[in-house]
DNA sequence: CGTGCCATTGAGTCAATTCAACTTAAGTGG
DNA sequence: CCACTTAAGTTGAATTGACTCAATGGCACG
């Protein structure tokens, strides 16, 4: 299932239909923007949909490093250091390094930012911790559900999240399940996600015990 | 015993003795260079010892992000990510904007890629693996031991180790007894690692389980 | 030459993994 | 539009690797 780094590049990869913007690029669900080492000329602004970066390993595993959103910005660098993926169908816009100017070293930063986040979260804390940590972070950035008032689309699927939260799928599924059971979340459906109870998710993500209100 | 982000700064730190230039300095183990969230005016020249980049949490535990050795040098960032600490007896060097010229963003990549690959080895693999993977890391900075022959000095406790490996000290002691077991290392004293069996190392870096050559 | 910090080892516990069965949703083509 | 096929998600049960707690050993530093 997992695709190794040597593999061919951009498996689906359709020209943009009339509606759109002609330098707009439009990628099928788990198709390839670039690949780890790899040079890659141009940024890239994420318009729609999700991107994940990770790193892949020979082994057949990955570490994925960080999800990218609508208005994020991929910086082309030298040598890619992740290879990078549409988790939905993404719209992708070509930026030139002029338009990008003076963000290159910002961004640099901020990704360096993101991975000593992630560290921090990975390195110590429960499962149930990283999970609360994780869908805080993703709060704002989950669009909405057009069928369901309240409901936030949950785009990512759960081995991506288990990948990037240094867990198995199934710890991911368990963990979600217990949210839901204990009201913090909602999940109607698989790909959607309702926000109960943000407090108490915070406080999960802080300390690995529960030792919650239950009186 | 740890630290927390508000403490005082520098806690030891003399004037360099006259046999030195006068511009480096001396830290004692455990000072701190500089904390988290602090502005830090000067890129660092790492001379002798080695230092640890670590971030604090309110909860009192730490994540190890990097570790510098001689000849590294600590970029001078808006506003540093982490807190930098001595480990060993440290003598450094101030450096100007201008001495480290355009390594300001290949800098920043550094610290990065070196996050991305500690986040891959912290996130999936057994501790076995991990730490395997930090001791071929540490290999070549390693300074000799002046007693033994073939002799390295192991300068970082074993606490830290743990910090960044994010295990607990008794589990990267036990790993390292296993280590010493097998022969892929010698431990003559808790401060000297003898590198045993290098290839041995690299394969149990690799995959999770040992399945070695025992008949 | 104590004395305190760091390191090591043991035993018991528990959280997370693996393996496996099964359910539900999503595609696909007739 | 429906049956069929495949992928994704969920739950259970057993196992184990790593953690915690605790006690001891030893080196280094004052």
């Amino acid at each position: 299932m997992l695709q190794i780094a040597t593999a061919s590049h951009s498996l689906l990869e359709e020209r943009s239909p009339s509606a759109r913007d002609i330098r707009h690029r439009v990628l099928a669900r788990n198709a390839v923007l670039f690949w780890q080492d790899e040079r890659q000329p141009q940024a890239i602004e994420i318009v729609e949909g999700t991107v994940r970066a990770a790193r892949l390993w020979s082994d057949g595993s990955r570490q994925i490093l960080a999800f990218f959103w609508p208005g994020d910005i991929i910086q082309a660098a030298a040598l890619q250091r992740y290879t990078a993926e549409a988790v939905t169908r993404c719209v992708l816009r070509p930026r030139s390094h002029e338009d990008v100017g003076t963000f290159e070293s910002s961004g640099t930063d901020q990704a360096l930012q993101a991975s000593i986040c992630l560290l921090a979260a990975t390195g110590k804390k429960s499962a149930t911790s990283r999970m609360a940590w994780f869908l805080l972070q993703i709060y704002e950035h989950l669009p909405q559900d057009p069928r369901r008032a309240h409901a936030l689309r949950f785009t990512i699927p759960r081995n991506d999240v288990a990948d990037y939260l240094g867990m198995s799928m199934e710890t991911a599924c368990r963990t979600l399940a217990a949210f839901r059971a204990r009201g913090l979340i909602d999940l109607p459906t698989r790909k959607t996600i309702c926000y109960r109870d943000m407090a108490q998710l915070a406080r999960v993500a802080q300390s690995p015990k529960w030792e919650d209100a239950e009186a």
